[in-house]
DNA sequence: TCCGCCACCCAAAAGGTTTTGGGAATCCCC
DNA sequence: GGGGATTCCCAAAACCTTTTGGGTGGCGGA
């Protein structure tokens, strides 16, 4: 009677399945929308011996329709249990209620990025907003290969991340769907678009001048291989600061498909007296290649790390901290504001310092 | 230069925003689907001289029309960037390749469980499951006074913890979208429908033996005041368990709105050695009223939780734990299945006792 | 009795695509 | 050169709703 299999048991009654309603729907309910017909305006309109105009008009509240007629309208349809096709009033009106979240970097696997800290947190940003403002969100997966998101109606497009010559950017736009980005956009035939993008030069600032305060004057960055604007920004970032001081500005890349840990191997045997790592991953990595070469945290290296997810307790990392759900509303918002007429200006996020152990010298 | 407010400074060049193509798109990417024309499948017929018919056959490869036809058809077709609207084929093939997933407690806030860690395990789970099937997941907010969720098509919709005349279920197979519940659904009027749940039968019998064998003998429960599958069926096999053995079986319920630690309270007042919490909130609840009496854990009580999260590291107190991924990817898949014509059976997913400190007596 | 007005209602178009059921050429063979 | 088979293409219906621009009938006033 019980099973640890995944399969259980059946239901109760099977053959009482259509109960409460008297109309054809029995069928539609059963087999979704392929089956059974599903009552339309048609159908009331019929029933209630007057013009589909008419009732369209009683049942919005539209046209000139005597009060005696509009109700009677109501409870017709009332009793059919008439609901308005949505796929109709789409191609109607133009307009969906629903703005789309495009999850998955165009060159990793679609889904891993999804469990990721920072897509749940942006999602639920994301969510709230929009349905706070009355659209509701749908989350597609995009990458090569996967043209599904093509197929599903929306408004608008939520980009994260996007890279030069962006292929989703351009599907969406040729579309003629609204499209913000989260991070500003590279290709310079997608500027002029809307976007949200966490403060990163403030940010790297603030971990750079953290890092010299702490001792440290030959300041690693350990990047990655992508070509978004957090990338670049940060690189240029540090660059430019480690040059208005004359400092060396050593950088690694991982290379795609490499492991992080080669990256930062080549990157300590610069000898840097501190290393700031551009997520989660890198920093794990600066660590194992630090403890291989027994160097001592913060004492003979100071790491910093940038940190995708949500801001929590004090981390044991001193971290440059984003606020993805914050970054997820103000795309969802902006994508909105667009879509509602409005001109939206980008918008930058803020980003937070959280000192840990990491760096505390002395 | 740089603001550490919410609005940041504006991109670069504003009016180079057209760009790469040469029909009037510009309007429509810079206004969605308000402003300029989509280029349609009349504006590729007349283009190519032909019919509407024609051009439909040739792109979708399904009459008669001559390979030179169709090669030249398709050509117009890319340069004018002509991409078939979505709301149209889905009012014509009444598939719209959208499941949805219905968040938010009927009686709570609607987003306050979209946080919880079920809802977004749920809701991976079924991403990635929908995903690979083809389908899109729309997460739609569900509650009083929201109807937003009725003006997106879709093709099918979960309904997590289904109450007693659930409204949402109801409307939703008026409208003939294909239903779904995490949970067995409670109302006769809805039995018969596919449905997902978590094996709480067995789970509960694994914590009564488990609390048994290590000295247990009065076993407290406590529960909440929702009217669901998982409530009832906890509740129920904790009696049955009780009433097989001759034990006490104390049950308290937290009324709506009731902090639960006054529930803990009153189920402490019992007296019973060990007591299973009914979620996460409900277990620290325990543990606070066990301090409050100064009963120590697992000396003097012993206590188990049901965990919704993800299964996880060894936990301090024992638990309960759903895999609420799975269950979510389970009520994808059976909806789906349902969709493309089956008839899917209830799918049971076991829920495993993790044991923790809470219940190592001697 | 006729005109105009008002209250109420309706036909038809529009929205963009797919599919059905031909129709018009062209070709082959007798 | 005519019949039939091919080949290629097209008009129109269907999907379901909303909105535009009337249209009809009754009533009051002249």
């Amino acid at each position: 009677m019980l099973t640890q299999k995944v399969l259980g048991v059946k239901g109760e009654e099977d053959p009482a399945m259509d109960g409460p309603e008297d109309t054809g729907r029995t069928a539609a309910a059963g087999r979704g929308a392929e089956g059974g017909r599903t009552v339309g305006i048609k159908d009331v309109a019929r029933a209630a011996g007057l013009s589909i105009t008419t009732v369209s008009h009683a049942l919005n509240g539209k046209g000139q329709v005597s009060t005696r007629t509009r109700e009677r309208v109501r409870q017709i349809a009332e009793e059919l249990g008439y609901r308005p096709n949505p796929a109709a009033q789409v191609l109607l009106s133009g307009r969906t209620g629903v703005i789309g979240l495009a999850a998955g970097h165009q060159s990793s696997e679609p889904w891993e990025r999804t469990y990721r800290p920072y897509y749940a947190a942006f999602t639920a940003g994301a969510m709230v907003e929009a349905v706070d403002r009355d659209y509701a969100l749908v989350v597609v997966p995009v990458g090569p290969g996967t043209d599904l998101w093509t197929r599903i109606p929306m408004d608008g497009l939520i980009v994260v991340d996007p890279i030069a010559g962006d292929p989703v950017i351009d599907e969406a736009l040729r579309r003629g769907l609204a499209v913000v980005t989260d991070g500003r956009p590279i290709d310079p035939a997608h500027a002029g678009l809307p976007y949200v993008q966490s403060d990163i030069v403030t940010g790297i600032g603030l971990v750079m001048d953290h890092l010299h305060d702490a001792g440290a004057r030959r300041i690693g960055l350990l990047s990655g291989s992508e070509l978004d604007s957090f990338t670049l920004d940060s690189e240029q970032t540090h660059a430019e600061w480690c040059a208005a001081r004359h400092l060396p500005a050593a950088v690694e890349r991982t290379a795609p498909g490499e492991p992080a840990r080669d990256a930062a191997r080549r990157l300590l045997a610069t000898r840097p007296d501190a290393v700031h790592a551009l997520n989660r991953t890198y920093g794990e990595a600066v660590l194992a290649a630090a403890r291989e070469l027994g160097l001592s945290i913060p004492g003979d290296l100071m790491v910093t790390v940038m940190d995708e997810a949500e801001p929590g307790a004090r981390p044991a990392l001193t971290t440059l901290g984003l606020d993805p759900r914050r970054v997820g509303s103000a795309c969802a918002a902006v994508l909105i504001d667009r879509l509602t007429g409005a001109e939206p200006e980008p918008v930058t996020v803020p980003s937070r310092l959280v000192p840990g152990e990491s760096t505390r010298r002395g």
